[in-house]
RNA sequence: GCCGGGGUGGGGUAGCAUGGUUAUCCUAUGGGACUGUGGAUCCCAUGACUCGGGUUCAAAUCUCGGCCCCGGCCCCA
């Protein structure tokens, strides 16, 4: 016997058909905002995730070398992977370019709850872009699909920023090490108030510094409302372009009728390095679990990749999470077999079976039967486990009469009926699950 | 890598504090009976103390270590 592989997950069937459903929700609504499927390799050049990665980065990579010596990974993301085909078709596209993925990810980490090692993610990106109408249709695709998935306001919250808000405020402050700013205000959430200034402390800014700093984390709520009182407290030409941008994005937002899941946090910063404007992050209203989304701006990327300037802006959507919220919730679908028709026999009449079913099958049913010649009993047991809608007994004494039964399985009704009307119209007298 | 809580048939469990007959119950799976209606029922069978060391006359039970699972930290691209 062997284990299966910590953080890994096998889907049996009954789970399949869950998954299977929750999938082609988030494609269609994905597809409804002109998103095209895209995918890439699983395996990519070890060099493509170590060059703008960190150390930390690099050790939660599956890597190995191949047989020709080349140091391969297993991608840990995706957007490396987009962004070097995006820089070497760039010639040949035109922009902008819409694109999604469901790819399986891998990261060495250690698994928690809504964390594992091997991963869906959803990713869409529009590249080629600039404009606020781009990072208001990305934001705006995450909320409508979670709406389709069955959340709404009470459950989640959006929350939106934008990385250079903060960093030019840092700057009126006279603050320059952004990088261990950042990366603190990014803990502000977990640790206590005291434990944040210490360490804003220890990076040598002054209690003044600090107190304004907070201040400024928490001028948070309505998108709308507090960039208007940031554009009357916060003036300078680099702020207010920033402020200008974010306040397209939340008008945007309102008039499509999303205003009740955003809100404004200048604390949201998302990681480090890779973001260069917007950044949102979409999360459960209880904090119950962890961040479903995080996306933003991330116009550089492609540059850094030798390609010319591609402005882009995106989002990943983790399935683990969404699993945990969807069940939480209770509308994470049921786990259970589908199967149209079960075909039931009795005696002999191994013809007939072969005949309707390829009849069925030919007309788009999904069709099964006893295969273990098994008694009636068991045969009807076996049917109703594979989920089928209708049972068809066909048996030799009736047949006699060109006779066989059909039965309901959902309402428990049942009739006799002519073998000859069955084959000749199925569609009639049977449905299809779906 | 660090910290905490756990591992009893395929799944879910009782037993463990206070060591002592054949390890409980539900479910699942397989077979059989009811001679074509039973999405049943009844009968039979299958099947477990995570692994290794220690204490003891005796370990599922106490103890140490490994492995694995769950949760948290770190990190979160």
């Amino acid at each position: 016997m062997f284990e299966r592989l910590r953080g890994t997950r096998d889907f049996l069937p009954n789970e399949m058909a869950a998954r299977k459903k929750v999938f082609s929700t988030i494609k269609k609504t994905v597809e409804e905002f002109g998103f095209f499927e895209t995918d890439t390799p699983a395996i990519e050049l070890f060099d493509l995730y170590s060059i703008k990665s960190g150390e930390e980065i690099i050790e939660e990579l599956y890597a190995f070398e191949d047989k020709g010596g080349r140091m391969i990974s297993l991608r840990p993301e995706l957007t490396p992977s987009v962004v070097r085909v995006l820089v070497s078709k760039s010639k040949e596209l035109s922009f902008p370019v819409k694109w999604y993925s469901i790819p399986r990810l891998w990261r060495y980490e250690r698994p928690q709850s809504g964390r594992l090692r091997e991963f869906y993610q959803l990713n869409i990106d529009i590249f080629g872009s600039e404009d606020a109408r781009a990072d208001t249709e990305v934001i705006s695709c995450a909320i409508k699909l979670l709406c389709d998935l069955g959340f709404d306001d009470s459950d989640i919250e959006v929350r939106v920023s934008d990385r250079r808000l903060l960093q030019e405020f840092l700057l009126t402050l006279g603050i320059t090490n952004f990088h261990d700013v950042l990366r603190i205000i990014d803990k502000r959430e977990k640790i206590s108030q005291n434990d944040f200034k210490g360490m804003l402390f220890d990076i040598n800014l002054d209690d003044c510094q600090i107190n304004k700093i907070e201040t400024f984390l928490d001028s948070k709520g309505d998108l709308l409302q507090s960039i208007e009182e940031l554009s009357k407290n916060h003036k300078g030409e680099g702020i207010s372009k920033v402020i200008e941008s974010l306040k397209k994005i939340a008008q945007n937002l309102h008039d499509r009728g999303y205003e009740k899941f955003i809100s404004f946090d200048p604390s949201i910063v998302r990681g480090l390095d890779y973001y260069t404007g917007m950044v949102f992050e979409v999360h459960d209203r209880k904090r119950e679990f962890r961040a479903l989304f995080g996306g933003g701006r991330y116009d550089n990327l492609a540059e850094l990749f030798g390609g010319e300037h591609i402005p882009a802006v995106g989002f990943g959507m983790g399935d683990a999470v969404l699993e945990l919220m969807m069940r939480r919730k209770g509308i994470w679908p049921e786990e259970k077999l589908e199967l149209d028709v079960f075909i039931a026999t009795i005696g002999n009449v191994e013809k007939e079976v072969s005949k309707v079913s390829t009849v069925l099958r030919d007309s788009g049913f999904r069709v099964d039967f006893d295969l273990m010649s098994r008694n009636l009993s068991n045969q009807i047991k076996f049917a109703t486990k594979l989920g089928a809608r209708s049972l068809l007994i066909i048996g030799e004494r009736d047949l006699k009469d060109g006779n066989i039964t059909i039965r309901d399985l959902e309402t428990g009704k049942e009739s006799k009926i002519l073998l000859s009307e069955v084959v000749s119209s199925p569609s009639k007298h049977l449905t299809k699950v779906l």
